[in-house]
DNA sequence: GAATGATGTGACTGCCTGGTCACATGGGAG
DNA sequence: CTCCCATGTGACCAGGCAGTCACATCATTC
């Protein structure tokens, strides 16, 4: 919701007070993020940025919403497969694709993440919209999995979900710091995928 | 590292102020709680914490640490049971506990919470050492398991304490919040360590 | 009662924050 | 050249922060 001033700005300029925004943002969660930081890399009077928004809370929004978008276009392509592609292979693409997002993008990622883990209580409740809209997506898929028999249909829905996101969450964030050879960390998520596909349990009694 | 003017501090009024900068620390991360506040409320002068402690991150860390003492002799009850109990039923056991000391006291659990996803370069260190000590402990526990036939050999251990670690920690965070009705979470924890123990796959073609 | 050293105190400093506002600048219309 | 309105500006405000320090209080000792 930026005003109509930061809309009409010229596109190089736009985008030079979204990045800086971003860097920030990227750096600190919100509450940490220092708007004074942000004028001063982008070399713009303060006054001017409350030309361009409301307020801190304002930027940070539409700062918020543009990443997620970029991010939602860039996992489209995964989506698309969605008719033609089986279900565990599905979740690997998507957390392959997923990772290489963080990867190429590492600040937009943060951002996400910074979001993701916010005590903000008046975003928390787009947190959980934007939660329960993954949630059903995947069940979706489940479900699409128990039918066609990929999926042991004695499986617990909502326990899998809660599963395949706390470790999705986990696979990006506990290795975005370090940097691990591609190649190597797209294995990692295929043996991590195998465990949940297969669990632990020895299969000798069958 | 509390100084000595502390350490000879009457026990009561030592509880009361670790209670105080409890609170403040189980409300914020590092960064974001007090000391201003913590002082107010503790009814003390801020000169006085100044007698206790060298600093803020000095008085962090003792509470931090005197919690992860707290929370060590609850969960020991568990890892004395590691001889008796077979993998499955000994990270149930460790989960549900886990849980229940979320829930029994859930000041001291925020704080290893925000401890846990902090962002300060001198706390990182810390964290990762504290990671480590769990990481051996749980792949001992997978060896033993692996030895006497319960777990599949071809497991990859590491790919299998991520994903446990990463369920364990967001089985903890994600319901704390909500008032889940404490027995029907513990069910929701079995749910979920059934699709580790067995996966997703169905088991039609065994 | 005097002296001593440990403990308690809160006004104060310097710094940083988000946000404001009276003013300066610029470029197009008449 | 003048008017006008959108845009740009940075000194300034009130409030919060961690940390300091000169001083007050207290308990012990002699």
């Amino acid at each position: 919701m930026p005003k109509s001033t930061f809309l009409n700005l010229p596109v190089e300029k736009r985008q030079h007070i979204f990045n800086c925004a971003l860097q920030e943002f990227a750096r600190h969660p919100y509450e940490q993020a220092s708007l004074t930081e942000i004028v001063n890399i982008a070399d713009i009077a303060k006054g001017s940025m409350y030309q361009y928004f409301e307020d801190k809370k304002d930027l940070y929004k539409y700062v918020v919403q543009t990443v997620y978008q970029h991010k939602r276009s860039f996992l489209q392509s995964v989506w698309d497969m969605t008719d033609r592609v089986e279900f565990f292979s599905l979740v690997s693409l998507y957390y392959r694709q997923s990772w290489r997002y963080a990867k190429q993008f590492p600040e937009y990622h943060k951002v996400t993440a910074n979001f993701w883990d916010s005590r903000d209580e008046a975003l928390r409740a787009e947190i959980l919209r934007e939660k329960q809209i993954r949630s059903m997506e995947f069940v979706d898929l489940l479900q699409h999995g128990s039918r066609i028999g990929v999926i042991d249909t004695d499986v617990d829905q909502a326990a899998a979900w809660f599963v395949y996101h706390a470790v999705g969450k986990a696979l990006i964030d506990n290795f975005l710091e370090q940097d691990v050879n591609a190649g190597a960390h797209e294995a990692f998520i295929d043996s991590v995928l195998s465990i949940l596909e297969q669990g632990l349990r020895s299969r000798k009694g069958y």
